[in-house]
DNA sequence: GCGACAG
DNA sequence: ATCTTGTCGC
């Protein structure tokens, strides 16, 4: 938990002071299991964009799911104005205040939760998904479908693995959730070791490539984005 | 200087 | 992120 959330770690003024605000979330990252032994809600978040749009919102969704059913046990989904651009290595300054708003109002709290995007696995070790693990003061993970830097390939079969390196340090894990699909890449978002993590996702994915709880975010985000 | 670049 | 139908393959 963060005992005094500064306002630029949700608000920078410019790309300057979000760098300078990554620096100092960077060392309050924990990469260590806090986890309840037998997780029995897991959260996923999302944000959707309308391409060309003149008024730049952002529709975000957080949902809470039955770990055991994949029951929808909670929705919550916040329309705004982005008050910051999409910058590659600053996603989290244009989606977390929205996934905040959301936060708030979400019904049922999840154990963790998987997060549309990097954690650790970033330029300077602190992605959207950790930047939100550390708002919130809640567990995340970083599930992301494309890479922002680093590499690795794992092998063909559903559970394979192969660690994301860059420069070289190990920044997360690539993880084939699918066979003949792409692998997604997980790493540290909060409050969570990668281990931990990378058995999460893998227990999440019902023989798709993304894990249900980032489905439904992405479907509830979807469905903000198309109605206001 | 050049290329890369989550969502 | 978003624009989009059908189509190939297990």
């Amino acid at each position: 938990m963060v005992p005094d959330l500064p306002p630029h770690w949700l608000h920078p003024p410019d790309i300057a002071a979000a760098r300078a605000a990554q620096a100092e979330m960077a060392a309050c990252i924990v990469a260590e299991d806090d986890l309840p032994a037998r997780i029995a809600r897991l959260g996923g978040a999302d944000v959707s964009n309308t391409r060309f749009d003149p008024g730049k919102r952002v529709h975000a969704a957080l949902v809470t799911l039955d770990a055991a059913t994949d029951a929808v046990l909670a929705t919550a989904a916040e329309s705004r104005r982005a008050d910051f651009p999409y910058v590659p290595g600053y996603l989290g300054f244009r989606e977390v205040p929205a996934l905040h708003a959301c936060w708030r109002r979400l019904a049922v709290r999840p154990d963790v939760i998987l997060v549309d995007g990097q954690g650790m696995a970033h330029p300077r070790g602190v992605g959207l998904a950790c930047q939100l693990g550390l708002v919130l003061g809640v567990p995340t993970i970083g599930v992301a479908k494309s890479l922002l830097v680093g590499e690795g390939e794992p092998g063909p079969d559903p559970g394979d693995t192969a660690p994301l390196l860059w420069k070289g340090r190990r920044i997360g894990t690539a993880l084939r959730t699918r066979r003949g699909a792409r692998p997604v890449y997980v790493s540290v978002g909060h409050r969570v070791s990668l281990e931990t993590a990378t058995c999460i996702v893998l227990a999440s994915t019902r023989g798709r490539r993304l894990p249900t709880p980032i489905r439904a975010a992405h479907d509830a985000a979807n469905a903000a984005r198309l109605q206001g």
